[in-house]
DNA sequence: TATATTGTTACACC
DNA sequence: TGGTGTAACAATAT
């Protein structure tokens, strides 16, 4: 379930491996996760020159200056296969076994360059989807986008303005909420909840200032940390090489129902929270 | 066969 | 009207 870091390593992994290659041919095996109908004669011929994300999103700019628009969703995965056939560069979701059999079954868009090597987007559940816009279909999208966390909208003091907006959501709902901050799932909210010592259930309007100073804090520290371990493997995410993130070792909460805190021995709790489950510390966590 | 999974959206309610 | 909460949805593994 690839969330900020994860979308951050995949993008900095295929910026090395795909920019300026020729796509030679797109199959499209599953037409319903691209948009236009179009698709395919759209982006053939043209290459991609350069590769941005907001929040969980990744931006391909293609020559021609379309973008190319794909959210891997829960469990989508690009996985990058030089001309050798070697897998160089995976991202999302993995599959374990038939991991080097490219294609595979969950393999739905497949991009040829014309150097002999291959783009693979793998979807076991077929949630994430691959859609060209142009500029100011783009800024639509973007319009439901909130804070970015590393730019320079994402100061303290608009962190508070946000909580301020939402006095009345559960803090770790409003850290999930893509149109507030953008790129925050399950893992990392829970984990920066964790790291600020607030329960995920507290109500936004009812933090303190040094508590939402810490959770401010508690968000940049644990992205940064997941993007240098090059993100969070839990069950089912590589990274661009096919490599398991190193998150995954210091993961406080997330993933670890009925288990001890790491820091106190308590045993954690665990609870759904807008549908999801979230785990905190009972002690460490007021 | 029932359930869990997540980001996103639709919709009911006050 | 808008804030809030819940359910539904996509498709599959277990």
């Amino acid at each position: 379930m690839p969330e900020l870091p994860e979308v951050e390593t995949i993008r900095r992994d295929l910026s090395k491996l795909i920019l300026h290659k020729r796509i030679s041919k797109v199959e499209v095996r599953v037409a319903k996760i691209v948009h236009p109908y179009n698709f395919k004669s759209r982006i053939e011929g043209l290459s991609f020159i350069k590769i941005k994300r907001r929040a969980k999103l990744l931006i391909f700019e293609l020559s021609n200056k379309l973008l190319m628009l794909v959210h891997l969703k829960m469990t989508g995965q690009l996985i990058y296969r030089g001309h050798g056939g070697n897998v160089q560069a995976v991202g999302g979701h993995p599959i374990k076994q038939d991991l080097q059999k490219l294609p595979n079954k969950f393999s739905h868009i497949i991009f040829s360059f014309t150097d002999g090597s291959h783009l693979f987007f793998n979807d076991v559940r077929k949630f994430g989807y691959l859609k060209i816009v142009d500029a100011d279909g783009f800024k639509e999208i973007e319009k439901k986008y909130g804070i970015e966390p590393f730019s320079v909208s994402f100061t303290l003091n608009n962190f508070k303005k946000v909580l301020a907006r939402r006095p009345n959501l559960k803090i770790k709902q409003l850290l999930m909420d893509q149109s507030l901050i953008g790129g925050l799932g399950n893992i990392y909210s829970d984990e920066a909840c964790f790291y600020a010592g607030v329960r995920p259930l507290r109500r936004a309007g009812n933090l303190k200032e040094i508590e939402i100073k810490k959770l401010y804090c508690a968000i940049l520290k644990v992205l940064k940390l997941s993007i240098s371990k090059r993100g969070t493997s839990a069950d089912d995410y590589v990274d661009a090489y096919g490599r398991q993130g190193d998150f995954v070792r210091f993961l406080k909460m997330y993933g670890r129902a009925k288990e001890k805190c790491k820091i106190c021995d308590t045993p954690l709790k665990t609870l759904r929270i807008g549908g999801r489950t979230s785990n905190y510390c009972p002690h460490c966590q007021k």
